[in-house]
DNA sequence: CTATAATTTCAGTAATTAGTGAAATTACAG
DNA sequence: CTGTAATTTCACTAATTACTGAAATTATAG
């Protein structure tokens, strides 16, 4: 490593280690920690130099950060080489990998559900098995067209929900007890309710 | 394969593919498929003779289910054998792969930030890479703790607090703007909108 | 165009991860 | 206890995935 401070260096050996968790491999997810900490686009000579890697890993590794659209290229005036650069808000990279997890990982098994579904059963044990991946199917729908609406929200928005966490959930609760506007005490205390979970969120 | 019927097999297949792209690999991905399609207690021979595998793998391969708690342990009268089955309510399922995913990849680098974060800063771009990693920090940390809020809620108001979708943000984005109980008319006007949105959920 | 800098491709090798079978351990019926 | 069925462990091999260096390609300055 050319020049990283020890901070910078465990932080980028852990990123390493989790990304091999994730479908990201080691020497990926190294490349991204270092070009997050540093916070400033490098080229591809930089990431080389910095983390000890052979240059056509690096040239590998950047393609795959650029298909999961967590690095962005650009380039410096009178400097033809290719700098890269993480999205500056984190939000965008928190986006960024649910979203291209969904296209990896949960389109392709909603279509495999969809054509299995279509199908028609060979035997009562299919059509058993069926039910079973229709229950997965609608599961599967739901979330993910629940992240499609999510996503759209803006970074505040999303984060005063995710402050408000299960008391959204509780208003439900509270909402399927009574309907508004019949009875003026009921909705009386349904905005009480409102306003108490709007201060502490 | 024993018997299984094609629309069986192709499930099964499919799920050992994305079972590699997740962190379990492939034939711990094809056992859970397997019980989960036939819907009824298996026990490891049953298994190993299903998927052709060896017995010793699949004692690893449910070993491992078992630590993703994605499988039962239980046993048949009469029988010393253990037989296995997933949760029957798919939200389990659901909730235990967020857990575990959470406890593998999420914790043990909320962890690794905090330690970075209590260091003091041995330079100028240190102190600007802690910032960088207290911006990370809080996001997940946001995120886990809504999560850990949402996973108490029961099935029902989860799903629909789901289908909601971005009308949760919506009511938001909306409740900023008015403070209840101020006003009248902008009362009725809240909850005329919150009666919309629970008849759309 | 030509020369050269920048990047990518790819075949080969290294490293890691997965799966097996034999041996060891554990559990329990008699 | 003893014997045997059930399960687990683990050293070894197979399969997969990661990484490199040399060669090829692409881009651009002059």
């Amino acid at each position: 490593m050319e020049t990283l401070s020890p901070l910078m260096q465990r932080f980028i050996l852990h990123f390493g280690e989790m990304g091999s968790r994730w479908g990201i491999n080691r020497t990926v997810g190294q490349m991204y920690a270092l070009l997050y900490v540093l916070g400033k686009p490098l080229n591809a000579d930089d990431i080389a130099a910095y983390l000890s890697f052979s240059r056509s890993n690096v040239s590998m590794g950047l393609k795959e950060l650029q298909a999961w659209r967590l690095v962005k290229l650009m380039h410096k005036p009178g400097d033809r080489r290719e700098y890269f650069e993480p999205p500056k808000d984190i939000w965008d990279i928190f986006k960024a990998l649910l979203e291209e997890r969904r296209r990896r990982e949960i389109e392709p098994t909603l279509s495999m559900l969809r054509d299995a579904l279509l199908e028609n059963p060979a035997s009562e044990e299919d059509r058993q098995a069926q039910e079973r991946l229709r229950e997965m199917y609608q599961l599967i729908e739901l979330s993910t067209s629940w992240f499609d609406d999510v996503q759209r929200l803006s970074p505040e928005t999303l984060a005063s929900l995710m402050k408000m966490g299960s008391k959204v959930g509780k208003l439900l609760d509270f909402r399927d007890k009574f309907r508004f506007g019949k009875d003026e005490k009921e909705d009386a205390k349904i905005l009480q309710e409102l306003n108490r979970l709007n201060d502490e969120a």
